[in-house]
DNA sequence: CAGCGTCTGTGCGCGGGCGCACAGTGTGGA
DNA sequence: TCCACACTGTGCGCCCGCGCACAGACGCTG
């Protein structure tokens, strides 16, 4: 019932790190923001406000106002409810596919679940009132509800992984859908949160990435995992993987709106 | 892996039941329509076909297209994920307090997640043209995105639920869940179905129903299932009720519109 | 280059939920 | 009225994941 020994995201949780970050990245490498019409794209882009994001950096917290949305690039943030124990539990995951802070335009201003950086790298973002007045716009209502609909399909698949799915199989899904969303083949990521995320135990982590790594799907030391065969990987994960893939594709072609 | 011995929904899957289905219910008894603006619901009135709805019947599948919306009067329905061997998990659970089919007006047209009618009764129906027409208007999308932003919620407990808690409490909250879409204190539902939605075993179900019949707080014979003491139900139930709950009432308050 | 903290590996006992098998007990239909 | 079936109750062995304790190993810092 206790999966964190220690503190969820205990040091720089909004220091910023001295990591080396590059410099700007297009703001168009975030697929939504790809996607936008070139009229909302002229208007958007003055207000697009670059930032960095720290590992464990928290967007927002369960219940809280949010005052930006955000558009990762090279990051990923990770939706997650902390129970009362101090447990946790991912929901969903969004990375350069996708925007953080839905509730802002769906209309409740919070949730329960909070929003935490589970991989740094930079990212952009808008303003909660302009993020509002633009979701009046048909183009970008309609961008934005279909991506909300695929993050439905995660959640709720993340549902139904978390009922019957084993942890070896949850473990293969979360390394796919989290390098889909940082696309590349690298991720820096201790084991301890990755437990966090899935709400298990570190040590059960530890055990399923050991078969991964001498089954020769993926090599790791020290808080980076290289994925060295992704097809493998994708044979060994539930169906789950496979139907969120499909949804956000079906979803979110690439180049919807020209 | 297999929760399943006899088919899911087996008999009476499309032939109406006789059970004696009262006289045609207010379709104001869903709040969605009781929410309505005075000028959508003079619009929307004459279009709004009643249905009975037999124990079973499927509203729609996982990916196929949808024909209509529905709004539960006194049914509720399950939305869930079946698995390719079978087994099965609930997504979330909608009454008289929602919509079936958001995915009509989120723009995906369908989902992976399929619609079951859990348990027997009335509802209303709108076509799916007509639901996309009048989403353009912002009295009701500002409505149906309020209550997807509750739906959300539900789903991501959901996912917490499954993750870090016991069968009983998962019982409870599944119990209360439905009731309050029920609005009663019975429920006509055999524990093989309630294991089916909840994704267990159905001897799990009967050993966490007999610990609260032994405690006093529910009473139970062959499919019918009447909640004696419901504090004591959520005493025992754990926080994601609570949560959801919450939700609902701050995203849905009543008489939001008038 | 010495030392400490972080990250990963491992063992062990426990408990919840699973799969399976089968036994009572109402209820409705012939 | 009686039979068949649906619904509920129970026992048993198994396995996965948990909680706890501790041991190596890598790498940064002073």
């Amino acid at each position: 019932m206790w999966h964190r020994r220690s503190g969820l995201f205990g040091p720089g949780t909004n220091a910023p790190r001295k990591t080396a970050m590059s410099s700007l990245p297009d703001p168009k490498t975030n697929h939504l923001l790809a996607e936008l019409p070139d009229a909302e794209w002229r208007r958007w882009s003055p207000q697009l406000e670059p930032i960095e994001r720290p590992l464990g950096q928290v967007l927002y917290e369960s219940g809280g106002a949010l005052t930006h949305v955000y558009f990762p690039s090279t990051s990923i943030v990770s939706l997650l409810y902390v129970m009362e124990n101090g447990a946790s539990a991912e929901i969903a995951v969004v990375g350069c596919e996708g925007i953080v802070g839905i509730s802002l335009f769906m209309g409740g201003e919070s949730t329960p679940s909070g929003a935490v950086v589970q991989s740094e790298g930079r990212g952009f973002r808008l303003p909660a009132q302009t993020i509002k007045e633009e979701f009046n716009r048909p183009a970008v209502l309609h961008l934005l509800l279909r991506y909300t609909q695929a993050l439905i399909t995660q959640m709720a698949q993340t549902a139904v992984c978390n009922r019957h799915h084993s942890l070896d199989q949850q473990l293969c899904r979360w390394l796919l859908l989290s390098l889909d969303r940082l696309q590349g083949v690298e991720l820096v990521m201790t084991q301890e949160l990755i437990a966090n995320m899935l709400g298990v135990r570190r040590e059960g982590v530890t055990d399923g990435a050991l078969k991964l790594q001498k089954a020769g799907l993926i090599r790791y030391a020290r808080g980076r995992i290289k994925v060295l065969d992704r097809p493998g990987l994708e044979k060994r994960t539930c169906e789950c993987y496979a139907v969120v893939k499909k949804e956000y594709d079906r979803l979110l072609p690439e180049e919807i709106a020209k």
